[in-house]
DNA sequence: TTTCCTTACGCCTATCGTAAGCATA
DNA sequence: TATGCTTACGATAGGCGTAAGGAAA
């Protein structure tokens, strides 16, 4: 059997009429007639009771009408659906994306995806950037929203967040008060620093930015993730040092200020395997990368 | 596309190697190369990533190994459907009959025959002769049970019951203490009588048997079903001349008596079109026709 | 050097179209 | 006699298999 056996047999079921149906199939009427036959035989049944005034439908050929119908209507749909996986226009796209960036980036980037690209599934899974470092290795991700990290896969990274780290600190801590915080002022205050494993990149950051100046706060705490830690910062355990969109987080006890030092900067890459076969990921990495602006040049490495 | 590049990028698929797949093709590796091949440049898009080394489906070759499997496996669902129904091993039936062989005739017989073609679905429509005579030539009944009676159609019979008609009589009836009632004693009685049209072949019937006889009963009523008429002789109405098969109504104020005439018989005849083209019809009524025994010749007319 | 997918090429099969056959209204 | 499905038949195109090519480990 064979589909263009089953498209003849089609034609034939609804024009009742071989040479209609062959005009029809852009054909003559004696391939048409064998075609038919040759269906017939492969399955094994009279399909067509034909006289030379009449072509009617036996039981098996009405049967079998209505299964072609679908079969064909599924071929094509077959075909259509790897050409849109092809081109992009369909498919499914696993993004990873740490909690921080959650509170602003992530939600009006891809609110803006989705209209742009309905026919893109794009499935959200939160980590911290290591894991999703990992997730993209193991092709668990497709794309990631990372803190610059240095990673063992081929991976490809554009900026795509450039933020200031400013003080969390307890509204009613007596630095509040003050008009303008130096990192000198932090000098044996408690500081709720980042975890060396889950939140490397910004415990590597805080702790070269006080080893470079001298100045040594007393670490209080370390916790993987910001929302943890300006949590502590309301209960009034201590400061903390964290990206400016923690601000999102409306902790209401708790007071942003400006370090006032523009090497402090918290950035996140947009990261993906370079051996990436999944035409949707391309499209939507390029529909984000496009709609965040040329805001860095991309490169194979984070400046990290 | 066509079901045997499908049937070869299946294949592909799940060998990941074209010369295992050629294996398992029964065919050696350059045609299945371009078979795939073919099947890519009417997708319009790469499916498989081959190296020399190795074979690695695309996002769209995913997509399409998965709807390829549907479709084979829809593609010989279809021709095993056909098969099925053109053997009669599967399809629908509708077969009409009249109230009263649904008392006894119809429930057992279908019984036994759901279990021994448990593929087919019987259909019931109940009916008068008349009525299903009519809808047989209209195709809207592929079997009927009725009782003999002229039609217009190219129709087949078959009898399948002979059963004595019968006196019913209310048990309060003067008559119902006589040993032995012959048709003379109905002589100016109130006799229940079927309709001329919807109950043509027992009026007749009826009819001619008392104008034989020369007796001349009462006719108090015409009704169309026997359940009707048996309902107003419970009533004490009069009394009815009905099949015997009436019995199975049970109403417990009726007694039914012989009438001691073998030539007063009514029949039921299986019917069928000459020109049937449904195999499952055929399947059917030959499990009919087997079942209740060769209680008959077949012929083109009933013996009416 | 081996593996294994692709390209090249000749043979053969299969399908198309034209033309003739045949049954029915 | 006309309509319309089927059979017959020759030309052609497409697919198979064999053999050679080429890239990667």
């Amino acid at each position: 059997m064979d589909l263009f056996q089953l498209r003849c047999f089609v034609a034939v079921c609804e024009e009742l009429h071989f040479g209609k149906a062959a005009v029809r199939l852009h054909m003559t009427q004696p391939p048409l007639s064998r075609q038919i036959q040759l269906l017939e035989d492969s399955v094994g049944a009279r399909l067509l009771e034909r006289t030379s005034r009449s072509v009617a439908l036996t039981a098996a050929g009405t049967v079998l009408y209505k299964d072609a119908l679908k079969l064909l209507k599924l071929a094509d749909a077959a075909v259509a659906n790897a050409r849109l996986t092809a081109s992009g226009d369909s498919g499914r796209v696993t993004v990873g994306y740490t909690a921080v960036s959650g509170y602003v980036l992530i939600p009006q980037l891809l609110l803006q995806a989705q209209q742009a690209l309905p026919g893109i599934e794009i499935v959200l899974e939160e980590m911290v950037s290591s894991q999703q470092l990992r997730a993209l290795a193991d092709e668990a991700l497709d794309l990631a929203f990372v803190r610059p990290l240095a990673s063992e896969a081929d991976l490809l990274y554009h900026r795509v967040v450039r933020e200031p780290m400013q003080l969390a600190l307890p509204a009613s801590h007596a630095l509040a008060g003050k008009r303008r915080i130096t990192l000198a002022d932090l000098a044996g205050q408690p500081l709720i620093m980042y975890s060396q494993k889950e939140g490397q990149y910004f415990h590597d950051k805080i702790k070269n930015l006080f080893a470079a100046t001298g100045v040594q706060p007393r670490y209080v705490h370390h916790m993987g993730q910001t929302h943890a830690i300006v949590a502590l910062v309301q209960a009034g355990i201590g400061v903390a040092i964290v990206p400016a969109s923690a601000r999102h987080l409306y902790f209401e006890q708790v007071e942003f200020r400006d370090l006032w030092r523009r090497d402090v900067v918290a950035e996140i890459y947009l990261a993906w395997r370079r051996a990436e076969r999944n035409p949707a990921q391309r499209r939507l990495r390029e529909f984000i990368l496009k709609t965040l602006g040329a805001g860095s040049a991309p490169g194979t490495e984070p400046e990290g």
